[in-house]
DNA sequence: CCGTATCCTTCATGATACTG
DNA sequence: CAGTATCATGAAGGATACGG
């Protein structure tokens, strides 16, 4: 994903490439984050309403969840259902896509858990 | 990683299941950020300045790139090798930990580039 | 119950300048 | 060249209240 020059490419297809990698670039300032992470994480391949939702990323305001859920949905990784009830219940789940990006941070929490000690060894070396 | 209760456990098992799990919460919350990832994946396999660095990363402040590499040096996670000339040099490199947590940078940047084009029509969609 | 808007506070970020 | 410190500004985030 960088912004370097590759070669034999037209004007038009080095173009392409740097949409591309700037829209690319966007996706990751959206999505890389630590919320997003928690809140695909958190819905795995369940359906969870919002309040659920809030209780069990836990320490997320109310605020914060809204606008991370209307980011993913934009994105088209999170779908939201309605039911125009009284009162209201709205049920969220991945797409398609973001059962994709569950995927890795799956391999995040993974990555975590496996050096979890080193890193606790790492930052207390630092500190001192 | 969420902050459910299991049973069949210990108190002080319940306590260090909680505590890994808040220290699982701070290693995300450093991590899991848009230039961490940028600067991990512009380290790959190889070695680099400061200054090579901030220009590969490209649109990062010299203060965000100073921050960021201190974050990542405590966490283990990047090597700094200090060669006492004049002027100073300065490398980078990732370390095992480190290149570890690449791949699941990779992983991401492969599922960006498979669902680009899908994001992007969600986000049209989203925007009307 | 869920969403939005408002206000207010705190923090993150960039620009600049100075030091080793 | 690389790092740190300072300052100023804008953005992020929390609390609250109200509307559908």
């Amino acid at each position: 994903m960088g912004t370097k020059q590759v070669s034999g490419l037209s004007a038009a297809e080095q173009a392409d490439l740097s949409r591309a990698d700037s829209l690319a670039r966007e996706i990751f300032s959206d999505v890389a984050n630590k919320w997003a992470f928690l809140i695909i994480e958190t819905l795995g391949d369940g359906v969870l309403r919002f309040s659920e939702l809030r209780q069990q990323v836990g320490g997320i305001s109310h605020k914060m969840l809204t606008q991370n859920l209307r980011m993913l949905e934009r994105n088209g990784l999170v779908e939201r259902t309605v039911y125009p009830t009284v009162p209201p219940k709205v049920e969220y789940r991945l797409t398609e896509p973001g059962q994709g990006l569950r995927a890795t941070v799956d391999t995040m929490c993974a990555w975590t858990h496996k050096y979890i000690t080193d890193i606790e060894s790492a930052r207390q070396a630092f500190d001192s």
